[in-house]
RNA sequence: GCGCCCAUAGCUCAACUGGAUAGAGCACCCGCCUUCUAAGCGGGCGGUUGCAGGUUCGAGUCCUGCUGGGCGCGCCA
């Protein structure tokens, strides 16, 4: 099944070909002018640019070759050249009972099916849902569908942040707590009684601790390395925190209606790590450089120049190296990325990974897409970087709670189904449910002004979180798509 | 200092990759509820596309230089 535009694309190409005229100029599209016509063909201005001939002259040309196929009459000719279809009864009644029997109403399917993993959502073990992590997800799951709709096999990857410095902090945050981590039967207690809401209290206490308190960074990162060394009793706070955030996290992707096929994290990469260092090694790739050992990217002649904290400019390479293994023997998170690639390609074998995260880590990621591409992992061009702006809130800054703290997904989630029962009640709208049904309507409507309302904003560009707005019933909201389709069916159950 | 992104109606955003008269929603003004969900519909008002040049038959779109804003620049992720 082909779309009106691709047809008459086809039948106009179809026409230059036989006035010997390139066929890319003749595509046809919707037309900017519906009170001229359906349809537009703007082709003969480049094409008479190319054939040295006055457009005018060369449309009429054009128009004048055409014959009527059933599909449209002869094209009339306007302004400079511009060429206006208007597409025959018959063709449009052909078409619209092609769409309404059709499964996939129309859509077209790619040519050749690509296997794609979407890494979207990111959520850290250790921080739990909160604002931040709403765009991540509701752009990362609409391109994951997307994807999919269109004929590609997709997996998307919720990709954990459970590996990096963050969980040496937290576990020396508990040491701390119980006086040490001798004591297993005291341990093994505070595990049990782990929750993602203490979690997410400690945490920012401890990375507060840390830029603070040089001995408790040292210390914080020894232990992040013996962790990764496959330490005791690092191993098993590790995991409590795992398990109990990633039950939590599980919980908010749903209530957003965001699902993966992967549940996998930076950890799941880290057994690849030192055979990938090994491999960086025998290739030349790794060099020592401050401590650390790191892969250099930046190709010759690419320079910037960077300012230092004492002020001072000098000239370094660019992009910056990427960090593989810190002063500490622990792996970054660019060596968990890098690391990750490498599981991927051994799994999925995927023609192109998608990563959608914010768009302030886009230098982070042209590191690791060239160190992949350098020790021959994987294509430069199968990896990109789908970057969005932030969610601010009405200052124009990062979206922050009144306190000035990060407002937690569910928390979040929770003030759009107030407003939505606020909503619904005035209008008088669902008093006869019963309150399961009250609050489903209520969820979904808060879901779908949230979602609505980041979706219909340009992906790279800061928006400012603006929940009056998102949550009318009026204009380009979620509530109203809603209730267009509620009505929608109200009239083809009545009809 | 260097790099990336952004600037369009009072506000929030479009403009199909260089085409015709730059469009929507909100706000404001006017008009529509005895029949499909008024959570709605129709109409009106609103523009030197940040500034200055350039390329082109044609520029919001491409190039150069400014101005203003956001973000980033090794051992956090």
């Amino acid at each position: 099944m082909t779309d009106l535009a691709s047809a008459l694309s086809a039948a106009n190409a179809a026409v230059f070909a036989t006035l010997g005229l390139d066929a890319r100029h003749a595509e046809v599209r919707r037309s900017d002018r519906p009170d001229l016509a359906e349809f537009q063909c703007n082709g003969a201005l480049a094409a008479a640019k190319a054939a040295g001939k006055k457009p005018l002259e060369l449309a009429g040309e054009i128009a004048a070759a055409w014959d009527n196929t059933g599909l449209a009459a002869k094209p009339t000719i306007a302004g400079p050249g511009f060429l206006n279809f208007t597409v025959s009864a018959n063709a449009l009644t052909l078409r619209a009972q092609a769409i309404a029997e059709d499964a996939r109403a129309g859509a077209s399917l790619v040519a050749r099916k690509r296997r794609v993993i979407v890494d979207y959502g990111g959520p850290n073990v250790a921080k739990g849902m909160h604002v931040g992590h709403l765009r991540a997800s509701i752009i990362g799951e609409s391109i994951k569908r997307v994807f999919r709709f269109r004929g590609d096999e997709v997996w998307g990857d919720a990709h954990f942040g459970d590996w990096g410095f963050q969980m040496g902090l937290m576990i020396t945050a508990i040491e701390d707590e119980l006086g040490g981590l001798a004591d297993a039967p005291k341990l093994d207690a505070r595990l049990q009684g782990l929750s993602l809401d203490y979690l997410e209290a400690a945490y920012p206490a401890a990375a507060a601790k840390a830029r603070e308190d040089v001995a408790f960074r040292d210390r914080a990162r020894k232990a992040t390395a013996a962790l990764q060394a496959g330490a005791e009793p690092h191993r098993t706070i590790w995991k409590a925190m795992h398990d109990v955030s990633m039950a939590a996290q599980k919980r908010d992707f749903a209530s957003l209606g965001v699902d993966f096929d992967l549940w996998l994290g930076e950890s799941d990469a880290d057994p690849l790590i030192p055979e990938m260092v090994r491999d960086l090694e025998s290739k030349g790739l790794l060099e020592e450089d401050q401590g650390a050992r790191i892969v250099r990217v930046a190709g010759p002649g690419e320079r910037k120049k960077k300012k230092l904290d004492d002020g001072t400019v000098i000239e370094v390479e660019s992009p910056d190296p990427l960090l593989v293994i810190s002063s500490e023997g622990s792996a970054m998170y660019g060596t968990t990325d890098l690391a990750t690639i490498v599981q991927r390609v051994r799994d999925q074998q995927p023609d192109l990974i998608l990563y959608v995260v914010d768009q302030r880590q886009a230098d982070h990621f042209e590191q690791v897409y060239r160190a992949a591409a350098k020790a021959g992992y994987i294509a430069r061009e199968a990896l990109e970087h789908t970057g969005f702006g932030t969610m601010n809130g009405s200052d124009g800054k990062p979206f922050k709670t009144r306190a000035g703290g990060v407002l937690k997904l569910g928390d979040l989630i929770g003030q759009a189904e107030e407003k939505a029962r606020a909503r619904l009640r005035e209008a008088e709208i669902g008093a006869d449910f019963t309150t399961e049904e009250f609050e489903d309507v209520a969820h979904k409507v808060a879901i779908a002004a949230i979602k609505f309302a980041d979706l219909s904003n340009f992906r790279g560009t800061s928006y400012v979180f603006d929940l009056d707005r998102f949550m009318s019933f009026e204009g380009k909201t979620g509530p109203y798509l809603l209730y267009q389709a509620v009505r929608i069916k109200s009239v083809m159950r009545t009809a």
